[in-house]
DNA sequence: CGGCTGATGATCT
DNA sequence: GATCATCAGCCGG
């Protein structure tokens, strides 16, 4: 596979043009077990000025990261049990960024499985927080840079132009109804109900 | 397939 | 003390 890595020159500034960039881009994970890859094809904004956002209110110990210039992990604990991955955008001391809801899954599939305690490949990193557990993504990869020369980096396979779908994002009670979630039309990789792939 | 519910703990008010 | 960018398991159609 000819996989390269993206610049942060690459990255579009704006944090819902990265959310739609990154769609059809690769999550690469390297680790003492080995490298797991995958197609990002579904992501979520969050914005400046979004209330929904965990960078709304400011900076504070957990959300620093989000507020590293472009193309930083932000990695959170949600509901206690799982982490979620996000890639920082816009500039330096703005708190913006891309929730990487579900990829399909390139290489190192049977550590993917391994991590998440076995699961269809399908279903392998379908939603943000099987993700994360696919990727063996936890607080250790917080404020990494994802276009330096860390074991968590962005890449770009062949040229491609997946259709974009967008639609309101999910699990939100703020801002519930901004149109900030993308995702490539009727993989079958995406989280959500049948409705929200297609 | 879709809808519902309990688990679970850090973070912020 | 409430909230939470989720998930697996269970149930009904």
């Amino acid at each position: 596979m000819d996989l390269r890595r993206l610049s942060r020159d690459e990255l579009p500034e704006d944090t819902t043009d990265l959310a739609r960039f990154l769609i059809g881009k690769v999550l690469v994970r390297d680790s003492a077990q080995g490298r797991t890859s995958g197609r990002i094809v579904e992501t979520e904004a969050y914005v400046v000025g979004d209330a929904a956002s965990h960078g709304f209110r400011g900076p504070t110990t957990r959300n620093r990261s989000l507020f590293l210039r472009r193309g930083h992990a932000y990695v959170y604990l949600i509901y206690g049990v799982w982490f979620c991955l996000n890639v920082s955008g816009e500039t330096e001391g703005v708190g913006a960024g891309v929730l990487l809801r579900a990829l399909e899954p390139l290489e190192g599939l049977e550590l993917m499985s391994a991590r998440r305690g076995s699961s269809r490949n399908q279903d392998l990193a379908r939603g943000p927080g099987r993700l994360a557990a696919a990727m063996g993504v936890d607080l250790r990869q917080d404020g990494l840079d994802l276009c330096g020369a860390s074991p968590l980096w962005l890449g770009e396979t062949d040229p491609s132009s997946p259709v974009l779908g967008e639609s309101a994002r999910i699990g939100l009670t703020k801002e519930a109804d901004r149109l900030l979630r993308f995702y490539e039309r009727g993989s079958p990789f995406v989280s959500g109900p049948a409705r929200l792939r297609t």
